[in-house]
RNA sequence: GGGGGCGUAGCCCAAUUGGCAGAGGCAAGGCGCUUAAACCGCCUCCAGUGAGGGUUCGAGUCCCUCCGCCCCUACCA
């Protein structure tokens, strides 16, 4: 494609003075309204992909934008920058992770460069700096002195394939690692976990203040999983001083229990079970236990559906309401991890109680009155009480109230919120983490690392394999230490974070990197937390936002961050994924589209505007075989831009006149539209409108009779500089041609529409009858719903259509339209 | 099984949130420029909004039912 102007010449000067100038460096101390825009922190996986520079593009839009609006803006950039990729890229090619990701890093940064984004690079923070990772500790320390940092065993999802432990949120639901798609394992551990638990509540209900996309935060609601219920006591037949604890969201269908389930992990079932069944319930146990979550979880289709296993243990417990000895069964469709691993079960009025009921022939006792014609198994809505003695009668909110009442009185019932949130498992046997600063001492137990010997640093000789052990605990010299309190021989722990604890802060760094000896001085940060505009991708709705919304609210509680907002993310906005033949773009698909190529042709800005342009931000993005067409045609515009702020084939007259006030109409009504545009994310109706804008400019200035001078420049200049959060190199180059001894265009303020320029004087009036177009004609905007009637029914076209016909009614809409009912 | 989203021209998308279905782009066709082609400029063509019903003077927009595609979630008692 034949270009007025040398595409990459341009780009590169731009990107250099940009960088040279420091022309996006902020200071904490800017007099300015503050705004933070952030992007989500990259994990370095080499040179962008088409994600990324949607991410990017949207991002430095709104750095350009609301900088123009006259506002100091943060925006910082850093990399994400341990994790398992870069371990096992390592292991494979037998080099060092460190050398593998700074070389990606390095391949990311001039990736976003040559799009043009702008950061505030002394601002830069990557996850391996030791100096980031200094402060990583010592909140980790900080957590630990709190409480909120503990160690535990517990039952864990195991990866053969990265030989670790995983997040419950790194599972997927098919019980397949989310990273290498291993088969997960369950196993038994000590590990390190958050106690994120300590802040369900909180996290819930802050939800409700956050300016994001309703599904995120149904999506995190759903994670958190609040139910209020009851805890109460089921005593055991044979022994009625002990007892079964279970928990319930529905206590008032207490008279429809016919068994008890315990989960196979329950500290009691050994207790419940008899002689008899205890081959059986061996059996069951141990299968569900060693067994990965794929086989004890999801099998054929969906929850409900799934086949129900389970044994009887031979023990019996008594019913608190009818006194009936009901049977205890083990099964695995109850969860050793949430409420008390044991239920009452009520298969009347329970989906997954009915199921197993039906397999193993236990009898079904309706609670609720289903309604007429109910034909399915359980029946869990509203109705009245049946076959439930004191509740007989009653509806569902009042006979739970009754039922808890009683159980609290003959059952030690309590009243119980559980969550489905569990505390966040952060300890990982890889290598390319941040260390985890702990000493074991014989004498002096779990020691933490002295907060002046942080960092605490891997050494870089170390064999990582997948043996499973931490590769850390086989290093001699780094394991071996002495115990800061007593000075006796002593190890250091061996795991490393979980990688969403680095991105969990990072955005508090780049607030305040430079204040010496902290993290970051609360106050410095507290001048642009919360971040203004957060972007990213939705697949980051639960995990990653989560622990930031924790993290954060958990540094204001220790004392790291006193003062500031308990909220990261004001606002956040999700980008649509790009799909290529109907599945998303990724570099594990190996299905990328590299945006290298555009550079050299289109260039950045057309590559920009391509994703500005291509439709609604949060939508996804077919890449088709005629994205590459849409593109040229956006650096056609910028063609077209081009020629005409040169002038070229254009012709002038002398004074203003009606043409040269359309002109500024149409000007100050696209400052409005692009304003707006940008205001409500909707980048691609702002290109829109441009494109628009220049064709009516066009067409004016290249008529016969031409332009007037002066209309025509500002037409130009406004045009640069609305495009250019858009388009920034071209329109930097364009600016300075016609503006040398001005400031950059992007140092300019942003177009402000007027509004007598804005206001449309007449406005065409439809006038229907029975909702059928019949006549238009042009009223002023102001004209009254009586005039409009009159005008309509005066009309010569309209008289003669309601020859003959009786009005029944007129709606007048002035002074969009009239419709004639006859 | 549960939750959410989407469906407008051959294609990507607009539509002041209930008021003339069309802003923009791509493709296609035509004309001009050119020795010719590309580039460039100008012009033209194209749907009644997935299907059916309802509310309304009026529905792409609100409400039901169905169809198709996509995303999230999944035995949490």
């Amino acid at each position: 494609m034949a270009r007025p102007f040398e595409v990459t010449t341009v780009e590169s000067k731009w990107q250099a003075r940009w960088l040279d100038e420091g022309t996006y460096e902020v200071d904490n101390d800017d007099p300015r309204e503050r705004f933070y825009a952030l992007c989500m922190y990259p994990y370095p996986s080499g040179t962008a992909h088409q994600g990324h520079i949607r991410n990017y593009t949207f991002g430095d839009l709104l750095v350009r934008y609301q900088t123009m609006l006259g506002k100091a803006v943060l925006s910082p950039f850093g990399f994400d920058s341990f994790g398992l990729p870069a371990e096992n890229a390592a292991i494979k090619a037998g080099s060092h992770p460190r050398l593998f990701t700074d070389a990606r890093m390095k391949e990311l940064k001039s990736s976003v460069r040559r799009l043009g984004a702008v950061y505030d690079w002394r601002r830069e923070v990557y996850s391996h700096d030791p100096n980031y990772m200094k402060w990583a500790q010592t909140i980790f320390l900080a957590f630990w002195r709190a409480g909120l940092a503990y160690r535990a065993e517990a039952p864990v999802n195991w990866c053969p394939g990265c030989a670790t432990v995983l997040a419950n949120e790194q599972v997927n639901a098919d019980g397949t690692c989310d990273r290498s798609g291993d088969l997960v394992e369950r196993r038994n551990l000590e590990q390190w976990f958050f106690k994120i638990t300590d802040y369900a509540e909180e996290l819930l209900n802050d939800i409700d203040t956050l300016e994001w996309p309703e599904r995120v935060k149904t999506m995190q609601r759903n994670w958190i999983g609040r139910s209020e219920g009851v805890e109460f006591d089921l005593p055991f037949a044979h022994q009625p001083d002990k007892a079964l604890r279970v928990f319930t969201t529905r206590p008032d269908t207490g008279f429809g229990v016919t068994y008890a389930v315990v989960a196979p992990e329950h500290p009691l079932l050994a207790e419940l079970t008899t002689n008899d069944e205890r081959r059986q319930v061996n059996q069951l146990v141990e299968r569900a236990v060693s067994a990965s979550e794929l086989e004890r979880t999801a099998s054929s289709d969906a929850g409900a559906g799934l086949e129900k296993r389970g044994a009887f243990t031979g023990s019996f417990v008594i019913n608190p309401f009818t006194k009936a000895q009901v049977p205890v069964y083990v099964a695995d469709y109850v969860l050793g991890t949430y409420g008390t691993g044991a239920i009452m079960a009520v298969p009347a009025e329970d989906e997954r109680d009915f199921a197993f009921a039906s397999v193993h022939g236990l009898p079904v006792v309706r609670t609720t009155e289903p309604p007429e014609g109910f034909e399915g198994g359980a029946y869990s809505g509203e109705g009245a009480h049946i076959n439930s003695g004191f509740l007989d009668g009653l509806d569902v909110a009042t006979a739970k109230l009754k039922a808890a009442e009683y159980l609290a009185e003959h059952a030690n019932g309590v009243t119980k919120v559980n969550y489905r949130l569990r505390d966040w498992l952060v300890s990982r046997q890889r290598f390319w983490g941040c260390p985890i600063p702990m000493v074991y001492c014989d004498d002096d137990g779990l020691v933490p690392v002295p907060e002046d010997q942080l960092p605490v640093v891997a050494p870089d000789d170390v064999t990582m394999d997948k043996s499973g052990q931490s590769p850390l605990a086989t290093h001699e010299g780094f394991r071996n230490t002495t115990c800061p309190v007593c000075g006796k021989p002593a190890r250091r722990e061996a795991d490393t974070m979980d990688t969403f604890t680095d991105s969990s802060w990072y955005f508090l760094r780049y607030a305040d990197p430079f204040t010496p000896g902290k993290a970051f001085d609360p106050v410095e940060a507290a001048k642009w937390m919360p971040v203004d505009q957060y972007i990213g991708g939705i697949e980051h709705a639960i995990l990653h936002l989560l622990y930031a919304r924790f993290y954060l609210k958990a540094l204001v509680d220790v004392g790291i961050a006193p003062g500031l907002p308990r909220e990261p993310f004001k606002r956040l906005f999700t980008q649509g994924m790009i799909r290529l033949a109907g599945s998303k773009m990724s570099k594990s698909k190996g299905n990328l589209i590299a945006p290298e190529k555009y550079y050299e042709t289109v260039g950045a800005d057309g590559l920009r505007l391509f994703h500005l342009f291509v439709g609604p931000p949060a939508d996804d993005v077919d890449w088709t075989a005629q994205t590459e067409e849409v593109i040229e045609g956006c650096a056609r515009f910028i063609d077209r831009f081009y020629r005409l702020a040169e002038y070229d084939e254009v012709n002038f007259h002398e004074s203003f006149d009606d043409s040269d006030l359309a002109v500024r109409q149409a000007l100050h009504r696209t400052i409005a539209r692009v304003t707006e545009g940008f205001e409500r994310w909707s980048y691609n109706t702002a290109v829109a409108a441009m494109m628009e804008l220049l064709n009516t400019v066009s067409k004016w200035a290249r008529s016969e009779h031409g332009a007037e001078r002066t209309t025509l420049d500002e037409a130009i200049d406004t045009m640069l500089k609305l495009l250019a959060p858009m388009a920034p190199h071209i329109t930097a180059e364009m600016w300075e041609q016609r503006h040398a001894a001005e400031p950059s265009v992007h140092l300019q303020s942003w177009p402000v529409a007027d509004p007598e320029l804005v206001k449309e004087e007449t406005i065409t009036m439809v006038i229907q009858i029975n909702g059928k177009v019949r006549a238009r004609l042009e009223v002023p905007v102001a004209t009254s719903e009586a005039d409009a009637e009159r005008l309509a029914l005066e009309n010569e076209i309209i008289q003669t259509a309601l020859e003959g016909a009786t009005v029944k009614r007129v709606v007048a809409r002035p002074p969009r339209l009239v419709n004639i009912i006859v």
